[in-house]
DNA sequence: AGCATCGTTTAGTTGTTCTGAAGGCGGGAG
DNA sequence: CTCCCGCCTTCAGAACAACTAAACGATGCT
């Protein structure tokens, strides 16, 4: 094969950026450790310290300093890392993309009290209409991570503003005083936010009585633990009031079937608005997969009929 | 080094996904030949071959179609290109970044016209506001590929629609029928859009006057040609305006400062709006760079302090 | 002080990637 | 029809990049 020096294709990529060598600056950036890196990937620290030297050589830069304890990067390594983060989750995804174009799986992270008391009822109806598609569902507290893990769509409480990814909001979320129709009668009415009245209290630690009594959002992310009978679960708390336990400042979405078969009433009319809403999530490029855009479909549209809160 | 089977740490990134072959993934797909994508690459076409076989072998897919003639994308292929392009373009951006962040040059890609009817005549203040930003200008007619040029922010005009990158419109562009003073006093207002009454008329190639009599936007990509002095340089026209030829209809953007001096008039008060605006453009993460954020501030505000048509 | 931790360096080895030549395959020219 | 050409593939060996092990320097902890 013939070699000139000038013959550069005008859009050829420069052949020779150290693609390893960015894989190991990214292990190197996350753990803040040669060693700990060269371990995560099964090289020995050696490796990783030619590597790293390599790739400040190519780009004529520090990337680390050295410090006698640890590593820590350098602003240039500051600069070049959020580039590389994205660039190696993007070719991650586009593996995973392909993985899942082959298959009829599809792979949903769910909060688990939203998958327990919103999703699951639903989901028949879907299993039913798709049989082709193979549902897998994964109740996860935590984010998930597109590039790290084969997940094709997630359903996230928040604000809609995570990074790089599409967003869509599916529900708005409420918060409203229930019992039974029972403990109702006995105790009457609330007779408005900021009071309980003579009412026993069950209390979730994610949606605390102060939120009520304040009338305010949930924007506090700690809320000072109360005595009493608690729950950590959202879900829990209604089951709790439908035992008769106690009035349960609960999730509407959570609650809504319950209050429609009558087995809990509102105690208020009043629904206190979150601002973090229900969001279907998924990387931008999962859209144009089949599945994901069945699957989505019909999560707006049972969304959409989802009852409103009074009020 | 010890090595265990099962230590994989939490956050390790897949450390076999065969980032080279990516690299030669793309640009085989880029030019549908493995020889031609060998070429520029500087290897053989066996060494292409093998690449892309392990990387199919890596992802158990095929990705390339083998025909006789030709080579191209299987579905999967097709899938795995966006990603793989997206991918790369980041990490070369963040080398970009970098190299730009160490010096103190600000490269800016923009329209001749543009350029010298607008940017220019106002640039000498950012120059001597900022003497320690070595401004490097480069006019040119077609879009800058970020990740393929050492070029920071550019000047464009669009609709905003640009994929991956940040967008900001930054005036939005009228025509106006303008001569000299003197052809107006000869020829007297036009009637109106639609009637250019007795005026020798100046036409452009870009901007041509059927626009102006149909009185609507300029969608349609090409006009027929028309006969007549025609130039095919939207500062052209202006100057030639301005030289008495005719009357021209002009860019807004590009007559203003001529109008504001009084060597140009409108012919007729009505102003036609363009659907399409100028935008300032970079990489998302590049508006974080000093000098870009300098330069994005200055040239939004005077931009805004830029004079509107009256109408 | 002495050991432990961490990154660097060196020299030698391993393993991957590349080359060059040969080969298959099909289309178009003669 | 046959031959050659263009294109991708395969193979064996060569070239090279990446890796390991071991020794080393620097530093902090006890």
């Amino acid at each position: 094969m013939k070699r000139s020096t000038q013959d550069e294709k005008p859009s050829a990529r420069s052949a020779r950026l150290p693609l390893n060598a960015v894989r190991v600056f990214e292990a190197v950036a996350a753990q803040r450790s040669f060693s700990a890196a060269a371990e995560s990937l099964h090289v020995t620290t050696a490796a990783v310290s030619m590597q790293i030297k390599s790739l400040e050589q190519y780009l004529q830069v520090r990337l680390f300093r050295r410090n006698r304890r640890d590593v820590e990067l350098t602003p240039d390594g500051e600069t070049l890392l959020p580039y590389v983060r994205r660039g190696l989750d993007e070719l991650e995804l586009g593996f995973r993309a392909i993985k899942s174009a082959r298959s009829d799986a599809l792979a949903i992270s769910v909060l688990g009290s939203f998958l327990q008391a919103w999703l699951l009822p639903r989901l028949n109806a879907f299993c039913e209409a798709r049989p082709e598609i193979d549902l897998q569902i994964r109740a996860s507290a935590s984010l998930v991570d597109f590039a790290r893990e084969d997940m094709q769509v997630a359903i996230r409480f928040g604000r809609g503003d995570w990074p790089r990814v599409h967003a869509e909001r599916l529900l708005d979320e409420w918060l409203v005083a229930v019992c039974t129709p029972e403990l109702l009668e006995r105790h009457g009415r609330l007779p408005g936010p900021g009071d309980t009245g003579d009412y026993p209290l069950v209390h979730s630690s994610s949606e605390p009585w102060d939120i009520w009594i304040a009338g305010k959002d949930e924007d506090k992310e700690v809320w000072p633990v109360k005595t009493g009978t608690a729950f950590d679960n959202s879900v829990a708390v209604v089951h709790a009031a439908r035992q008769g336990l106690g009035l349960a400042l609960a999730r509407w979405s959570l609650a809504a079937d319950e209050v429609a078969k009558g087995h809990l009433v509102l105690a208020h009319p009043h629904a206190l608005r979150f601002t973090r809403s229900y969001y279907f999530v998924c990387p931008e490029p999962y859209l144009t997969l089949p599945k994901v855009t069945v699957f989505r479909e019909w999560l707006l549209a049972v969304a959409a009929a989802s009852p409103k809160p009074p009020d």
